[in-house]
DNA sequence: AATGAATGAGCCTTCATTCAT
DNA sequence: GATGAATGAAGGCTCATTCAT
């Protein structure tokens, strides 16, 4: 190894101004939206000259995409991803998969961008989008599917499983998404880690319920008779 | 002919400019959000010059500002009233009110502006956000505490009437809010009002179920006697 | 006539936004071409807000279009469209023609703009171009042909006389073109009317002479035998 | 090998950076002209770094100097400076030179940079133009003069001897510079060294005879003796 | 009540250039 | 010599707004 007294610079902090720019960007996109926000912003708020991000991202279009790409991969989709691939029965993995991905939606730090950016692209669709969907909302929304047709006993291209899906989702993004109205109508909730626990466990709870209400029959013991899987 | 002195205004001219711009701008506000919006679409899409926004409105602030205060009265918005005041039993007005709130919320015509522009209040509120929640999204929230606090016996302070609501209230938003998602994930769908009858049917039967679970008696083996308050 | 005394404004000094900009846009085209020229150094140049090129043409483009199509028109244009038409016997019409271009080209005035801004189109084209020969360079370019082919006795897509042709006009159009050169070459050299008639002379002259040698023979008196038209 | 210690420089790089810069932007300048070639443009085509023209040269406008004055002793002047030295008796020296000239001008290849980058000097003037003058356009200017003064029995500063001096060199130079004119309105013309050939012939033919005419002695009758100087 | 013209600030982008290594 | 990153100025354009009529 090279000699330890020399030169040694600190080894963890690099932040280079890429990343300075993409930590700026994914908080100025994710507060307001790819076209409200402006480059000088983002660069004011990165505290880098504003030619930039032409030099690293081309424009601002790549740059909000490159975000998006970012945020998909950070360090906290590990846990929906660990959810996703979870081994357990399907109750308990969708109890699981509502909690990761309530905790992901809720957190304004760093990996919570993400879905706050994905809030924007619901309201004002940019050219990137579908990628955003295709990368992001479908391997939830197609377990989501796996686990209640399994639960259902129904094929996940079910009206009755999609329409369910819906449903679970819709509860899940909502406290993202109307999180400005959440914070009006009740204004004393707080999302610290235990209330999203809470949350989480009414949202599979009620859930749950709805589900075991649509099977036919009460599911599991009896997956007997009709609208059966194949 | 009308007396040629006192210069009698047209007693009701069908069309005169405020209501232009008012139409035009609830239109282009609806679909593009406040931000993204500019008042020379707005006048263009009105015939009228670009100044008259100035002239009867001071600026896009206030005239947005109408633009809300105006849909919030527009006849659409009966179906919702009515729904609000129904003195049918509670769980057949919840339906009703899922129903209305549904319908309101998909429809792109002039009455389902409203909604639309309270999507866009929910990615990027503007100071107009306030008195629009408080005008509109209060009066359900608070219907839908009145009508699930009912049911389960509890008063609608509570925090399981409140996490329930925003059950019930985040599946019907989820329609109008995620629709580019919806879309992409699940393109069949289409959103006529045979759809929209059988999706209300859909969420007022899964919300019912999860309701009767969260009820504080197990309900599982007797889901009659639902209505014990305290 | 209205009353000489109320409200007379001064008649011929209208000078609204958009002249002065074409003038300013004029100048400054000639001066540096399409993309060496700033709307700024034009707004400038008018004295007028920058906005206004927006507002009033659209954009850079369709400005620099307007530019070249109104000094297209200009009235210093008559004098080639009179040379054009005119009824002389070939030869006195070859050189009106030649004394009207050459003037044209040489005044650096108003309707000295339309070659000047050719020039630069020549160095670098537009997508404005096509057109600007279409409707400037192309009757002229004609007219030439259809002269020299009635002294030459040829029709005008022949070779000879297009060649001949060119010929005439790269003496005419290179006092506009290489002036920089000439006047580095030649400093003394003035370029006032007297001088201009001077050259037109030389330019006719010579080209006569010119032409006489690439007709088989004496032309005109004997338009007799080889290589004759049809 | 060669010594190690002397640290033997590479002895004919064939294509160090600098020539490789001198290269590419020989041919973007050509191509654009100074003003609207771009730095990066002519980098990426050397295919080196962008900063190294600062090191190299300083700034933009001295690359081009440099470009100008490299382009000069091209080895592809070697035809001009051979025509321009050329024996031969006056009327075939004559016809050499435009014949090299018009090579020379109509040539896209390395060899032709240097008059493509004088059209665009002649339309937009920079600070390098005076020098670009003196060392290309007026040795063959002051070459035309000899020899045409020769013919005309004039002296070079004869201003018969300079207009007929302008009148060949604007024919000549005219298929460099207005070449998109002419390839608009002729567009069949394809300028292929037979074509060339032939033009550069028609350009003497028609010249030699303006000259004749312009000989001070009525020479149409006896076209023969047209040495008389003075 | 309405208009066409005008304004100034701000947008994103790109340029030639220079810095630190 | 050579590099990648950084800089500040300027580019064209668009915005909400206001002026004079």
């Amino acid at each position: 190894m090279a000699s330890p007294l020399v030169k040694s610079k600190p080894p963890v902090l690099p932040e280079d101004t890429r990343t300075k720019l993409l930590d700026a960007a994914g908080q100025v996109f994710a507060e307001s939206g790819f076209q409200a926000a402006t480059v000088r912003e983002i660069c004011a708020c990165a505290g880098v000259n504003i030619a930039l991000v032409n030099y690293h991202f081309g424009d601002k279009l790549e740059l909000y995409t490159e975000v998006l790409r970012h945020s998909v991969g950070a360090s906290g989709n590990g846990i929906i991803k660990k959810a996703i691939g979870s081994k357990a029965p399907p109750e308990e993995a969708f109890r699981e998969l509502i909690h990761a991905m309530l905790l992901r939606v809720c957190r304004a730090d760093r990996p919570g961008w993400h879905f706050r950016l994905m809030m924007h692209e619901f309201a004002q669709p940019t050219p990137a989008m579908a990628s955003v969907i295709d990368e992001t909302m479908r391997p939830v929304y197609d377990r989501f599917r796996e686990l209640i047709g399994s639960m259902l006993d129904l094929t996940p291209d079910h009206d009755q499983v999609r329409l369910s899906t819906h449903s679970v989702i819709a509860q899940v993004v909502h406290y993202a998404h109307a999180r400005h109205v959440v914070s009006r109508v009740w204004p004393e909730l707080e999302l610290n880690p235990e209330r999203i626990a809470q949350i989480a466990t009414h949202i599979a709870r009620f859930s749950l319920a709805g589900l075991r209400q649509i099977a036919p029959t009460p599911t599991r013991s009896a997956p007997a008779q009709l609208n059966r899987k194949k």
